[in-house]
DNA sequence: GTCTATATAGCGATAGAC
DNA sequence: GTCTATCGCTATATAGAC
């Protein structure tokens, strides 16, 4: 692959005798870092090893084989990174909600969005690994988080909807093209734009902005 | 990885003796499928050879070393498949722009794309592993593509802004906004919705529901 | 052009001492 | 809990016969 680099930064203190748990969460933290950059094949045993200041042995004491420790990277990720902090719990929006203000809904979900995007950018390219891999952790977020995400904003539209509020579209294809413009932006951010910037905005520009677009093009219009 | 599949439909005739050229193009078909679907790393030689129905070492002959191979196949996809037909060449859309034809335009541009995606999976899909890798071919792609893209339709916004009929969005944000719906729908097609529908609308009515909100979330209103 | 056979290196994983 | 040493395997890549 192009990219050479190595990680030279680490959360953990490297090295140095250290308890089972402790040693356990330094292997997984290394190993979601170089999972999340080069993926599940071109990482190997013996690096994740090195980058601890370990033995290869060591990881195999903590993590039987290579695909235990994919899953156990998954399913910490998965409760704890993926889905901490779930839009549906966030008191701000639920207000906004109550209240009907279209703006601040989607305005606080968008900007919540693309802050988390950028916070975990590991998670998101772990993500799409497992996706193109087919992995059963894309499923397993896709159904605990994504399909959430569209029943919390799809009930929202259907709602206003019925207020009259939005005109009639079928609200999937709303929520579709809204965490679009969103995930793109972030996938964007991720994957390109560090080289080539094609697009220079801070976070609330651009949820300020996805939302008018969005708002407009689904509110009716006597509402505007 | 979860994916055990195999490959068993092969585009060239497996076996017998063929011409140099076309062992060379053979093996790179195969090669670009397979890529595709597990990435770079994970891909070997000697399934390539054995779908291929010939020995690992004839590869070696057409193809120096995998990541040889690996180059060969992006070029050939970035100049052959990539950015064939691309959208600033489609009479419809060249017509819809004089015309200053808005839905004519974004919604050509959006069913296009869409088509082209479903019509090139493997390559949207190597092209993903690519970004995650860094390879060189994304930022290839990346310049040669999407940069122009982002130009294309952010001239014809400039223009019509001018003309008063859109409103003062900064126009890249526009058409990221407009790729996001796009790119993100066909990537839920492509890694997701397979398994759980979560949208289940034909290209015509995405394309079709995607441009209207667009063009209502940026058009004036007295245009509408 | 195609093969078999082989070189070489690195992989995941284990054994056993400390 | 940590190490060194090593196994068995598979990977990329090459040599040389047909």
């Amino acid at each position: 692959m192009a990219n050479e680099n190595e990680i030279t930064e680490t959360a953990v203190a490297v090295g140095s005798r250290m308890s089972g748990d402790e040693r356990r969460s330094q292997i997984l933290l290394i190993a979601i870092k170089l999972f999340s950059q080069k993926g599940f094949s071109a990482s190997t045993t013996k690096e994740i090893a090195r980058l601890a200041g370990i033995s290869e042995a060591m990881v195999f004491r903590h993590f039987a084989t290579k695909s235990e420790l994919y899953h156990a990277i998954l399913d910490y990720k998965a409760c704890e990174g993926g889905t901490k902090n779930p839009p549906w719990t966030n008191p701000v929006l639920k207000r906004a909600i109550e209240d009907k203000d279209d703006y601040a809904v989607f305005y606080n979900f968008a900007l919540g969005a693309l802050l988390h995007h950028k916070e975990d950018v590991d998670f998101m390219r772990l993500l799409f690994y497992a996706a193109l891999d087919e992995h059963e952790l894309s499923q397993m977020f896709f159904d605990q988080f994504v399909s959430r995400i569209y029943d919390f904003i799809g009930s929202y539209i259907r709602q206003r909807q019925a207020d009259g509020a939005i005109r009639e579209v079928e609200p999937r294809v709303v929520v579709r093209a809204f965490l679009g413009m969103l995930i793109h932006h972030s996938l964007n951010n991720i994957l390109w734009d560090k080289k080539r910037r094609l697009l220079d905005v801070t976070d609330e520009e651009a949820a300020k902005n996805f939302t008018e677009i969005l708002l407009k093009g689904v509110l009716k219009e006597k509402q505007q």
